[in-house]
DNA sequence: AGTCTAAGTTCCTTAAGGGAACCCCGACTG
DNA sequence: CAGTCGGGGTTCCCTTAAGGAACTTAGACT
């Protein structure tokens, strides 16, 4: 429901809510990149209602997170992961890593991550993009950016 | 909103949704890492309802994200984060890095990060955890884990 | 006693989520 | 060639959550 518009807040995460901060907007992306690229099999996977699951969908498309393409004569159609949308599949992997840390419970996390450099499970982990040195909240400093609110 | 429950499906993405996923609990999560940690610091800085504040604010303390504490003798009150919730940021991290990539425009980025290893202004770059090599959505294959759903 | 302030509550309005039923259209079936 | 099927949505109604303004509470200060 989200009325507040997050799109025009000068900060970056604001922003990126105003993609994906709607419920259901991540398991959707997260369905695709799973195989589920059709209407009826996100639906059915996910058990979310028809109305949301079309909402969530064009404004995704809208924002350029996903492509609809036809992949049949009659009108059917799929959606797949554009190049920024592949990119939001990364926090994904963020949030996972997280969730599998304090969440997971006993049974363990629900799936794993096999890398394909070196062959193993594996996780995230946050890197300086400068220095490759440990990146994490408490070892940066905030500064005002060009793009700052006056 | 969110009526259905996230946190109970076999999903990491769903359960930290759950932890994070109504309107407004990212943003005041950022709030309280940037030093905004008293409630009225944070109702002003982000114009939010003071209503939606007490709601998300006591869900981030139940889920342990956040610790309510005492300042003064007065009934006074700050919010500051927990292991928990610190690691929470590093999400918000990656979200950022996401929204300065496709979301900033011709402005730049609101904000910079500056790390205190190499004391530059950077962002985060996700690598794998067990060979150091990067690690995106593209580089992965998914594989049941325990916890997985029979 | 009266005022101030932080931190909430309460109450009302409006909009968004949930869910079931319905619709459209091209393809197959007898 | 009428009837059915299946994917991909719309429509409608009900309930619940967000927005927002006003009110409350408790201790400290004057």
């Amino acid at each position: 429901m989200q009325r507040t518009n997050f799109a025009e807040m000068a900060c970056s995460i604001a922003r990126t809510l105003d993609v994906i901060g709607e419920p259901w907007s991540p398991l959707v992306l997260r369905d695709v990149y799973a195989g589920f690229t059709r209407f009826e099999q996100i639906q059915a996977d996910l058990g979310i209602s028809r109305k949301v699951l079309t909402e969530r969908l064009n404004h995704l498309v809208a924002h350029g997170v996903l492509e609809r393409r036809p992949y049949d004569q009659r009108p059917r159609f799929e959606y797949v992961l554009t190049e920024k949308g592949a990119e939001l599949v990364d926090l994904l992997m963020v949030m996972v890593g997280w969730g599998d840390r304090w969440l997971a419970g006993a049974a363990g996390p629900p799936v794993l991550y096999r890398h394909h450099a070196c062959g193993e499970v594996s996780h995230v982990d946050l890197r300086c993009a400068h220095c490759g040195e440990p990146m994490h909240a408490r070892d940066v400093d905030l500064l005002p950016g060009p793009g700052a609110a006056r």
